[in-house]
DNA sequence: ATTGAAACGAACGATGG
DNA sequence: CCATCGTTCGTTTCAAT
């Protein structure tokens, strides 16, 4: 992971279907040194995939909330039971397993307000599991595109 | 938005360097259909980009928290100041704006426990606007990477 | 580890079905 | 929406350094 390593892995974070050819242009780089160098980001777990993003609006699910659950027993079954749940659920974005007063934190996008209350009323109610629940509408959600090393990763 | 569009979609978000001809055959419809919608749905803003996925542990930040943050007085200058500095710290992967008891989710990736410490001290401590503030570490998570229309969007 | 060149494959625009 | 053609452009391999 030296210097070159980070400016492939910051420009496909940015654009990942610029070329090979225009990327070993951009770093002053011999195409084919560029595609190995890629190649081995990938095989080491570097770079994980490519993905296309989408708008939430354009796929009509403008509406986003955040939900805090509490579930008991805390154990590794009910944890992992949960989870699997939660996540295969298709208005779930992603599930975060927290220390602290919450156990999870579940992010979901839904079409309107409505199908928001009704998803938490068919998915969430019965749930045994579950012993405190709260849910926030999220107004805006800025993401970071790219992501660096903190301090310089060998 | 019809079937061809949503399916479109979903294999670019699973597998964003897929060849057009690759896709359109997996698809059944010509390269030339292929081309023409893919092009269509970034240029209606269906799909906003195309990005490299990188894991964090490869980046020297295998530690991830989330922080719930309060601020005072709940102004537009506050709310926007604070959200501009979050989201430009490196540290920070995604910045959430929230209704509730808590105002801001921040999530973030750090090199290790000590880090976090630090960087909670240094970042936030002397910020004014902050009147409540709680960190959790997260052990775990799940991201869904494939997004669909709930509905028959159109 | 990096390179240049050659062989291969893909993208693209145009045309017509 | 599909098929095909032709050109341009990109990718990939590999021997050499």
């Amino acid at each position: 992971m030296d210097e070159l390593d980070s400016q492939i892995v910051e420009h496909l974070q940015r654009e990942a279907r610029i070329t090979n050819r225009d990327l070993a242009h951009r770093l002053g780089i011999a195409p084919s040194t560029c595609l190995e160098r890629t190649r081995a980001l990938r095989n080491r777990g570097v770079i994980t995939g490519f993905h296309a993003a989408v708008d939430l609006r354009s796929m009509g699910r403008p509406v986003q909330a955040l939900l805090s659950i509490q579930v008991r027993p805390l154990s590794r079954d009910v944890i992992e039971g949960f989870k699997t749940y939660v996540s295969a659920l298709p208005e779930v974005l992603s599930v975060f397993v927290v220390a602290g007063s919450d156990d999870f934190l579940v992010h979901v996008a839904v079409p309107d307000v409505d199908q928001l209350h009704t998803f938490l009323m068919d998915r969430f109610s019965q749930r045994r599991e579950i012993v405190n629940f709260r849910s926030s509408v999220i107004y805006q959600h800025v993401a970071n595109q790219v992501i660096s090393p903190l301090d310089g990763v060998e």
